[in-house]
RNA sequence: GGGCGUAUAGCUCAGUUUGGUUAGAGCGCGUCCCUGAUAAGGACGAGGUCCAUGGUUCGAGUCCAUGUACGCCCA
């Protein structure tokens, strides 16, 4: 491919065609593998950069588009900053979302139907699932630039990875951290399995569950005289967990009254009861009876009471039972009333009936009140019912019933047995199962697997202060809160698709073990079920006969280490001679295979050279994901990384900086979603304005952090200000330095660019023998070099610091300035006929300010910077880098950089924009030239400045000369006011004062006596003060009346009147737009020579031509300008100044 | 219910050096200008009680408190 078709100048800025070509070249060319190449044998240090992997269960959308451009940006600017970044991409490929999409496709639903249908098949379909839509993702990945390794991707299903994982678990597990314990789910019976909280999430619906308030008469009040034949009132509206109640939970803050109902006909409604104080009215109301207080307390006095459960199904073995606590002594086990801070008055009646076997609340104070007691000593869970719903045999009158249906028979019996307070209905949202929408759910206490992340709590806390978080309020915000907030880690989920928990058990004796890795399992004693696997393995390579690949050996091999494989192989124990180990039947949560891609991404610490990879690839320098990952992948890191590597390394690891995202939301300001479709794919945007727009769209229009909107028209609009505005530089450069054949091929010492790795450096550029010192160029050059420089600085220092949106707004305002400034105040030069040093200067300038910008911008817009810098160095037949990416980022020259230059170039700017206001308010247009403006300066200093640029000024505002008035009372009013920044500190509470003596003065007589004296003098309430002239600020106002505009620095004032020869010229410009407008009407060539007749009734006009016609015909390239028709030429009616006439204008 | 975040022009968003005088940009709108580099570009204008209330301060978009609305995460 040659280099022409890559640039392709002449296409104009079709940027997605030509991103298209760029990628076949970066394929063809190996580019990024030669960026980390270059960096490789320099030695450079490395910058460490980790990818989170995305779950591949999906179909990418803009929102993965955003996380993978700021993924791409800082590896992409690090190496060309010098460090070497290996990017390794990595695949999630576990977990629930997979079933369910198996699932879908299966038509099957619940785990008894996957189990019917073959746990092995259904793996099998799951990793074809993962693989699907990985393409997809890589297909995205190229096409958005994102430049990472995808041919070697960590993949979380790989042997390797599963065994690393698997090291780390056995870890865990031999020092303590990973045990068995109880998790409270949402469970369907009827399915025999948990649902996830998103499952749970979609299931709510409002329904009336009964609601009773039932008396738990005080056990002990002997204790107590004053808790004498009182009952505790407790509320629940699931009366068929009242069988398994264990506490009851009170606020200790609360307030809490004994309370005596008493019934219309003057009767008490019972014993008296005990009630939150705020509560009792409303009770009352309900009862329709009245409410008798006679004691008030803290709920903390509550605290310790026993009372009588509804059913002694447990009571009757266990109420008398003790336990030892450990701080001594000792307490009942349950059945009696506990602290909670949970307990609101929200409803019920501030006393909570506590069954930690059907709810997570209940199921913490258990095991809070565990803790107090010596081990073995404490409660134990209990539980009625049985994991398919229906009450056990310690319940004979319901055995065997499905709970939810025994409510209103409990219910029933409770009044039988004057236990019962109060019955009604109660409507609220329950969530009920989205597959069987019939089946409520109930909580449910499964047997599960944690880490015990509590224990590393403050470690954690340590470590994530050392991590430089962007917005830093997700340190002590969002992430560090969640930290403060933990509790273990529930790592073991009842389903297939997953990393396989590596723990075995004996058969007899319930020993446990844990496994490191496959090899070491084959090593334990008398192995087992290995054939399991070989024989599937055989099977399916007989059924592909000649179709069988390297491939599916590879998948195969990874198949090994799961299910259903993997729970077939078994070892004899070491604990029952004879009894096997077999392993337990869970897989693991796949947040933590994600969290453990920091050491399994290079199989550590089986894969031979992963430990030096490991020792040189942790902590990462850099990671990004969205705001969602705050307790996904940015805790599950960083919990198993303070868990398994505190002892041995610093904080923070395993991340040093993190960018967390904004979450991207649709068109209508809802969260992306498929249904609504409301984003378009990113496809459609890569093929109407490119990659490049996309990226810049994210990183230059909004902080990182603030939700994006996506905006198809918003990314369309934020082209022009900066890739369009400067392709259109490139353009212009291109389209002279063809005409006037700048050739810097020619030019400049090959050798010496060779010897600089191909990259076009200033101190290359300057082997060519007229690129002259930039001290020795004109004031513009020196400027736009000077600009160019401090963006070098400003870009750099934002970028090291992670801020890429201010980098980008800087980037705009420096092509902004190139643009809008540079080159059009140097179009003259570009257009002089003749070869002069002033010529070569601006080309040169010119060509620099690109070259490096090129590469400024490089890991932003890397397929426009490409481009870009192929067209800049496209005739250097191979001497010059063949990629920018392969260059150095630039570094700033400062010798170059000017502040007073840049500061007067941008008064002088001021003053063309005041002198344009100006015009606008006098409505003249540029196009008529004026005699004079005069600037009135604020300053003396700004006189100074502005005079050496006349003849620009001049030039821009069309005038034929500038006047800077001294005195100019007459047009203008000053305004004196205090510099607050200054004087706050100094005048405290007599500012005010100060600031309305000064606003009510003469300005122009303050300013006489500040002249006179060096100070002026204020009287302010009754105090005199005396201010310098740094103390105060000067604001010039122009006066109604006059053509004139005020800036900050001075004011602009037009010299209005129009003479005759004024106006002569003003029609000659016109004739000139107007012969322009015709060439390019035309068509014509930037170099055609034409000859033009302008036939007119208008004396005005004939006028024009007679005393412009050279200026004219310079200006048009016409060889000759006649007033009447030319054979040949179309005749166009135009209209010159409301003057009538014909033009011709004819390629010579 | 808890935690966190956000609230600035019609829309989308900035707001710097830890409070300072006339709060910015882009788009849109209006009035124009310029145009042989232009998917163009430029100027000017209208449009803001910086969510509300209270506090600290000589001075608050900015700091503090409370509230409201919205979003996210969790329960």
């Amino acid at each position: 491919m040659s280099s022409e078709t890559v640039y392709d100048s002449a296409s104009g800025g079709n940027f997605p065609q030509n991103e298209e070509r760029l990628i076949r070249r970066w394929r063809e060319m190996n580019i990024y593998e030669k960026s980390l190449e270059k960096r490789r044998r320099r030695n450079c240090g490395e910058f460490v950069f980790y990818e989170g992997p995305p779950t591949a269960n999906g179909l990418p959308h803009p929102g993965h588009c955003l996380t993978r451009a700021i993924k791409d940006l800082y590896p992409r600017y690090k190496t060309m900053k010098g460090f070497l970044c290996e990017r390794k991409a990595g695949w999630d490929t576990h977990g629930l979302p997979v079933e369910v999409e198996v699932c879908k496709e299966l038509g099957i639903h619940s785990k008894e139907e996957i189990e019917a249908y073959g746990v092995e098949p259904f793996i099998h379909h799951c990793i074809q699932n993962v693989f699907r839509y990985t393409q997809q993702w890589e297909e995205l990945t190229e096409r958005l630039g994102f430049w990472i390794n995808l041919d070697h991707a960590y993949v979380t299903f790989h042997k390797s990875f599963v065994e690393s994982v698997w090291w780390a678990l056995k870890s865990l597990f031999d020092k303590g951290l990973l045990y068995q314990g109880h998790k409270i789910v949402w469970w369907w019976a009827q399915g025999g399995t948990a649902l996830s909280s998103g499952e749970v999430g979609q299931g709510y619906r409002r329904v009336a569950d009964p609601s009773v308030f039932i008396r738990f008469p005080i056990a002990n009040s002997a204790n107590d005289p004053r808790f004498e034949n009182v009952d505790l009132l407790v509320w629940t509206t699931t009366p068929w967990t009242l069988p398994s109640n264990q506490f009851a939970a009170v606020n200790p803050e609360l307030d809490y009254a004994i309370v005596s109902f008493i019934d219309k006909d003057g009767d008490p409604y019972g014993n008296k009861v005990i009630v939150a104080a705020a509560m009792a009215e409303g009770i009352a109301a309900k009862l329709k009876m009245k409410a008798d207080v006679s004691e008030t307390f803290k709920g903390s006095e509550l605290v310790g009471l026993r009372y009588i459960p509804p059913y002694d199904c447990f009571y009757k073995e266990l109420g008398n039972k003790q336990g030892t606590l450990r701080e001594g002594g000792k307490e009942y086990i349950a059945w009696r009333v506990c602290p909670a801070d949970f307990v609101t008055l929200d409803s019920g009646t501030g006393l909570v009936h506590q069954a930690p076997a059907f709810g997570e609340v209940d199921f913490d104070l258990l095991t809070a009140q565990k803790a107090r007691y010596a081990d073995g000593e404490g409660p134990e869970l209990i539980c009625a019912v049985a994991p398919n719903g229906t009450f056990t045999s310690v319940m004979p009158e319901y055995e065997g019933r499905w709970v939810k249906d025994c409510d209103k028979e409990i219910a029933q019996e409770l009044k039988q047995r004057k236990i019962l307070f109060h019955l009604e209905q109660y409507l609220h949202d329950y969530p009920f199962c989205w597959r069987a929408s019939s089946d409520p759910l109930i909580q449910y206490p499964r047997k599960s697997w944690f880490i015990r992340t509590t224990q590393y709590k403050d470690k954690m806390l340590a470590n994530n202060e050392k991590i430089n978080w962007m917005p830093d309020h997700i340190k002590h915000g969002r992430f560090g809160n969640f930290l403060e907030t933990n509790v273990d880690w529930a790592l073991s989920r009842e389903r297939f698709w997953g990393t396989p928990l590596p723990v075995w058990v004996c058969e007899e004796t319930g020993y446990q073990e844990a496994i490191g890795s496959y090899d070491e399992l084959l090593a334990k004693p008398n192995v087992a079920g290995t054939d399991v696997w070989r024989n599937a393995h055989d099977r399916a390579k007989a059924e592909a006969g000649s179709a069988w690949s390297e491939k599916d050996e590879q998948l195969w091999e990874h198949l090994k280490v799961h299910k259903p494989y993997i729970d077939a192989v078994t070892y004899e124990s070491p604990k029952a001679p004879g009894k096997r180990m077999r392993r337990v039947t869970e897989v693991i949560d796949c947040w933590f295979d994600s969290g453990s891609m920091p050491f399994a991404q290079t199989g550590y610490p089986h894969v031979k050279g992963s430990a030096e990879l490991f020792a040189s690839h942790h902590p990462a320098d850099f990671i990004s994901e969205a705001i969602d990952q705050t307790r996904g992948w940015f805790y599950s890191q960083l919990a198993i990384s303070t868990l398994l590597f505190s002892e041995t390394k610093e904080y923070p690891h395993p991340f040093k900086n993190c960018i967390v995202l904004g979450l991207m939301l649709g068109e209508d300001g809802q969260k992306m979603s498929k249904s609504l479709r409301n984003y378009r794919e990113p496809r459609e945007i890569f093929d109407k304005y490119g990659a490049d727009a996309l990226r810049w769209y994210f990183y230059a229009n909004q902080t990182p952090w603030t939700s994006i909107r996506y905006s198809e028209s918003a990314i369309k609009e934020s082209m022009p200000e900066f890739m369009i505005r400067l392709w259109n530089v490139c353009s212009f450069y291109d389209v002279y330095r063809k005409i006037d054949g700048f050739d810097p091929e020619k030019r400049i010492d090959l050798d010496a660019l060779a010897a600089a790795g191909g990259d076009l450096t200033p101190a290359v550029m300057a082997t060519a023998a007229d690129y002259r010192p930039v001290k020795e160029r004109a004031e513009l050059d020196r400027w736009i070099l000077g600009e160019l420089n401090d963006t070098i600085d400003f870009v750099t220092e934002k970028m090291d610091a992670y801020d890429h949106f201010a980098a980008c707004g800087k980037l705009i305002a420096f092509v902004d300035s190139l643009s809008n400034w540079y080159v059009r105040r140097s179009r003259g030069r570009f257009w002089s006929g003749e070869e002069t040093v002033s010529k070569s200067d601006a080309y040169w300038t010119l060509y620099e300010s690109l070259v490096t910008l090129s590469k400024l911008i490089a890991p932003f817009v890397p397929y426009l910077s490409e481009r870009i810098w192929l067209m800049l160095t496209e005739s250097f037949a191979g001497a010059a880098s063949e990629s920018v990416h392969l260059c150095d980022y630039p570094f700033a020259n400062h010798d170059v950089i000017d502040r007073g230059l840049a500061r007067r170039m941008s008064r002088v700017r001021e003053v063309v924009s005041l002198g344009r206001n100006a015009r606008m308010g006098a409505k003249l247009k540029v196009r008529q030239p004026l005699a004079a403006i005069q600037i009135i300066p604020a300053d003396p200093s700004v006189k100074e400045e502005i005079a050496q640029y006349v003849d620009l000024v001049k030039e821009e505002l069309n005038v034929k000369d500038v006047v800077f008035l001294e005195k100019a009372d007459e047009y203008i009013s000053y305004q004196v006011s205090p510099d607050l920044k200054k004087l706050g500190p100094k005048l405290g509470k007599r500012l005010p004062a100060v600031r309305n003596v000064l606003t009510e003065a003469d300005g122009a007589a303050l300013l006489a006596e500040m002249k006179r004296s060096g100070a002026i003098t204020v009287d302010a309430a009754g105090e005199t003060v005396q201010l310098t002239e740094e103390e105060v600020l000067i604001r010039l106002q122009a006066k109604e009346g006059y053509a004139a505009a005020q800036g900050d620095d001075c004011v602009v004032l037009l010299s209005t009147e129009l003479t005759e020869e004024l106006l002569r010229e003003g029609r000659a410009r016109e004739l000139v737009r107007l012969i322009q407008d015709r060439r390019k009407e035309m068509g014509c060539e930037y170099t055609d020579r034409i000859v033009v007749g302008i036939e007119t009734e208008s004396d005005a006009i004939r006028a024009a031509l007679e005393s412009f016609g050279d200026y004219i015909k310079g200006e048009t390239l016409a060889v000759k300008i006649i007033p009447e028709a030319i054979e040949g030429g179309e005749p166009v009616e135009a209209k010159a100044d409301g003057e009538k006439l014909t033009i011709y204008v004819k390629v010579q």
